[in-house]
DNA sequence: CTATCATTCAATGAAACGATAGAATGATGG
DNA sequence: CCATCATTCTATCGTTTCATTGAATGATAG
């Protein structure tokens, strides 16, 4: 006979694959695109052996799944839900939980000392671009632009922000993303854009929340 | 200098105190309704000395908030959201995980060899609510549905359930909810209605699920 | 078919987790 | 203020998790 246990602890099982920070960076870059271990590996500071641990266990959680192309191993979400899951518990964190508030607090500190203009909901966003009069930025690199990106962006990898500024109309006010909530691209690209005098204002998410909403994306 | 690491190390902390069994089945219990530690214990089958050190750490991870009444201590969830996050949770585990579908597929064995009435869904159920030709039946304990309920539902515990077939209408529909999607309250209630001629389904979520996604509930 | 590259496997030690038992704390009722 | 009840704290032991190391496997290019 089943009992309602096994059922919870299997569940146990998943939220145990998400309790831990280098797998949560794992799927957040897996959330921007599909990639080999050792690219997951370099792009979040672990050694590849270890990458490859926490991949084993986020693949038997059932939350990748891995396919070979030639030597390399590449590693997908299995679920466009996982950026949903990952997005839920942020909220559930960032409300109950005060060292959260306090982190973000501080990843947040730079913008508000800068004259605090506040990030652009999703809604807003979606408002903004029905009107037409702004023009969003992607300051992720290429090859995670080139993996998907929202609707008519820009891609400017932050390196390159003043060499290519070219491409940023003038008349038009910007609206940068990058990965995440957490991610700091779109924080820094503000600051400068800013003091080079553009109208300029960050997407409160990223690529990852706006394609797992179900919002049209483009390749 | 914070870095996105920190984040999602704390968050991380979250998830990790979803990732035990004993855990959930304490955060499910509490989605019913606040309880003492001893209540907690006893209904998820733990010492109270262990059920006491698992809501300890709920409440390091800002899950559960305590206060004092009396003697008692009342554990509670802090936030509605709990229970979409245990929701979502479970929509991934059950789609990727072999294991998962094996289970709930066991569960719900029973039901298949009975005549596989499909579950309910929420949208369903509200449809039907609105014609009115269906009743709602909440064979929860008399605590739980008292703590609130579905609007116009009917208490009959399951243990009462053939004393008290007087309360249920013969003309209508009958829609059986218990605790959630794992609670077998209501499939026992179902089958049992079933073999005594009522024309009866299931309820696919619970009262939880129900509140946390904002539909009004009763006291 | 061998050298190389990407990844996984296996073994180790340190740290964290989980259950249990028994002592300690806090509130209440006489 | 003492006895009781509900809960938490402390200490312990066995288990699991995590990072590291180095060896093993699998695929490819010459």
């Amino acid at each position: 006979m089943t009992s309602q246990q096994d059922l919870l602890d299997t569940l146990a099982l998943v939220a145990r694959a998400l309790g831990n920070g280098h797998r949560l960076a794992l799927l957040e870059r897996l959330a921007q695109a599909e990639a080999s271990v050792d690219t997951l590996a370099s792009t979040t500071d672990l050694t590849v052996g270890n990458a490859s641990q926490h991949l084993q266990q986020l693949r038997r959680a059932g939350l990748v799944t891995a396919s070979r192309s030639g030597k390399q191993m590449i590693y997908r979400l299995t679920d466009e839900r996982i950026v949903l899951l990952m997005g839920l518990l942020r909220q559930v964190a960032e409300t109950n939980l005060a060292e959260m508030e306090r982190l973000v607090g501080r990843l947040f500190a730079d913008d508000d000392a800068q004259g605090a203009l506040e990030a652009v909901s999703r809604r807003e966003l979606l408002a903004k671009l029905q009107g037409g009069q702004v023009a969003l930025l992607d300051v992720r690199p290429e090859e995670e632009y080139a993996a998907g990106h929202l609707p008519e962006a820009i891609n400017i990898p932050l390196a390159q922000l003043e060499a290519m500024l070219d491409r940023l109309p003038r008349d038009k006010e910007i609206i940068a993303y990058c990965r995440g909530p957490y991610c700091a691209l779109s924080h820094e690209a503000v600051q400068r854009l800013h003091q080079l005098g553009y109208r300029v204002r960050r997407f409160e998410e990223g690529y990852p929340e706006w394609k797992a909403a179900g919002l049209p994306v483009m390749r």
